[in-house]
DNA sequence: TTCGTGACTTAGAAAGCCGGAC
DNA sequence: GTCCGGCTTTCTAAGTCACGAA
């Protein structure tokens, strides 16, 4: 089903070339001279160099091994630690030196410029018109040329991603346009696929996977559909008794397979687990649902379950099914039984039949859209959990952000605990005391909530699940009624992605009835 | 029925920027 | 006014899932 009728852009932008800045490196006491393509892969690698990334062997092997392929020999046959990068590292600390050393006047214009120059780029590149009305583009400037950065233990970390160019990019447009030519080239393919949104695509020569540029998320046809996934998550909620209830009739199928996927339903839908689709031989090993192994499993008895893999973006994953359903723990015996630790639990089933058996359920239902009901369901029965009508605004706003938590708990979004974390929580502290022993109650007050919400978040990240699970509708009815300012809990870009639901919030604040009482 | 691929969504880290404390 | 910490935005990796071909 075609999606639109007219759509045209001016393709994506590239990034700067690279300026070769005459380094070189030393190999076995001599000189080498580089090319600037390998000048280019010495000059990121240490731009790297105090990060923990360029300690790790395998980061450093990878980067060698494309790295002495631009070498002249005998230079191409270096291990790492036969070359010497002290040139790059010396150069790249000068130019942050004299980045530190500018004037406010001198930063402030070089901002400026940089600024100038990204608006230039955007007004040109960064619109396209869709069925006659003008959007954003998200991504229009391709990927730089650099260290291919894969999580966890990828096995492709510190390889050289190289330099896309306009003749790799194909473009997604209407009819009118045939080919397309612009400062940076000549586009290597035109399509006109009209069931399609995406803008521009290209394969990434590392790792093989095709790349998107996307309609900015702001734009109806994005907006469309994020409404339609929150509204796809209401449909689950209104049959998930009738959904339980058939996963828990599976579970002690006759057939293996129907066995397996009723087992997997119930993780997805009472821990939040992904489906965990198949992955390669060349990428992080991390699981999910269907991929777990015997040795996720540490604890399985009638009382609890307990998990500990590594999920998406290899974030540990630990937690713990108390009172399981005991056909499900029959279940995974049954499963585990004469396996070693490395086995997969689930044999004849992947995220296909998992999704094939919802979608049988419920129309339209897939694996993932448990975590967007779970997950919004969390933050409502948490704002309903207590009157917040009376209360301050900043009781408001905190209460608002631990209902956010609660979400990012369920959906296990972490983070790495920043350096400065200890450091700011005990100045904090400080300031806590100080506002004691002045009597300034208030600011005391404050700052004591501020501490609580630091230490609770500690190792969550709340902004994914704001942004990806919990129904804005939900906050927006919430904050009306208990009277606190929406836009207290969404950014700008926020706001924007979500302005279907708050349309008038979103590019004005005029006409607030308050407004006109407050003016005298 | 399986498998590969393409389109689309979700993810944490890093960069960038901004506003409040001094 | 300045500085700096934290919040926001950007970046791109890493998932999900439907579909078509074999």
């Amino acid at each position: 089903m075609p999606v639109w009728k007219t759509f045209t852009h001016n393709g994506i932008a590239f990034p700067d070339p690279y300026v070769p800045k005459g380094l070189s490196i030393r190999y076995m006491g001599q000189e080498v001279r580089l090319s600037p393509l390998a000048e280019e892969m010495a000059y990121q690698f240490a731009k790297k160099k105090d990060t923990p990334y360029v300690q790790d062997p395998v980061f450093r092997s990878n980067f060698m091994k494309y790295f002495v392929e631009q070498l002249p020999p005998p230079a191409n046959k270096a291990k790492f630690e036969e070359i010497d990068l002290a040139q790059f590292y010396r150069f790249v600390d000068k130019e942050r030196a004299e980045k530190e050393a500018m004037s406010k006047e001198e930063k402030k214009a070089l901002a400026e410029a940089r600024k100038e120059k990204r608006e230039a780029l955007r007004a040109k590149y960064g619109k396209a018109v869709l069925d006659g009305k003008e959007i954003d583009l998200a991504n229009y400037l391709a990927e730089p040329p650099g260290l291919f950065m894969g999580r966890g233990q990828h096995p492709l970390r510190g390889s050289w991603k190289p330099r896309v160019t306009a003749q790799d990019v194909t473009l997604n447009l209407d009819e009118s346009v045939k080919e397309l030519t612009t400062e940076f080239g000549s586009f290597g393919e035109i399509v006109h696929d009209h069931e399609s949104i995406w803008v521009a695509r290209w394969i990434d020569k590392l790792t093989g996977k095709e790349k998107y540029v996307w309609p900015h998320e702001s734009s109806d046809i994005q907006q469309s559909r994020n409404r339609e996934k929150y509204e796809k998550a209401k449909r689950i909620g209104e049959s998930l008794s009738e959904l339980q209830k058939e996963i828990r009739r599976k579970l002690s199928s006759k057939k293996r397979a129907e066995r397996e996927v009723a087992s997997v339903c119930y993780l997805i839908d009472e821990v939040g687990m992904r489906v965990g689709d198949e992955k390669d031989e060349d990428e992080a090993d991390t699981v999910g649902a269907t991929t777990l192994r015997v040795e996720h499993i540490k604890r399985l008895d009638d009382r609890a379950i307990e998990f500990d893999f590594l999920g998406k973006d290899s974030v540990r994953w630990v937690k713990t099914l108390s009172a399981p359903d005991p056909t499900l723990v029959k279940n995974l015996r049954d499963f585990m039984t004469g396996k070693k630790p490395g086995d997969q639990l689930f044999e004849d089933i992947g995220s296909s039949q998992v999704n094939a058996f919802l979608s049988g359920i419920i129309d339209g239902i897939s694996a993932k859209v448990f975590r967007t009901y779970h997950a919004t369901k969390t933050v409502e029965d948490y704002l309903g959990s207590k009157n917040m009508k009376n209360a301050p605004d900043l009781d408001k706003l905190y209460f608002a952000k631990y209902a956010n938590l609660a979400a990012a708990i369920y959906c296990n979004h972490k983070r790495t605990i920043p350096k400065t974390w200890e450091d700011s929580l005990k100045k904090k502290e400080q300031k806590l005391e100080e506002y004691r022993a002045k009597k300034r109650e208030q600011m005391a007050a404050k700052m004591q909530m501020e501490i609580d919400l630091v230490k609770r978040t500690k190792e969550y990240n709340l902004n994914t699940s704001l942004k990806n699970y919990i129904d804005p509708r939900v906050y927006k009815e919430w904050c009306d009624k208990v009277g606190l300012d929406w836009s207290k809990l969404y950014s700008k870009s926020l706001q924007r992605k979500f302005s279907w639901v708050a349309p008038e919030d979103g590019d004005d604040e005029e006409e607030a009835p308050s407004v006109k009482k407050a003016r005298p």
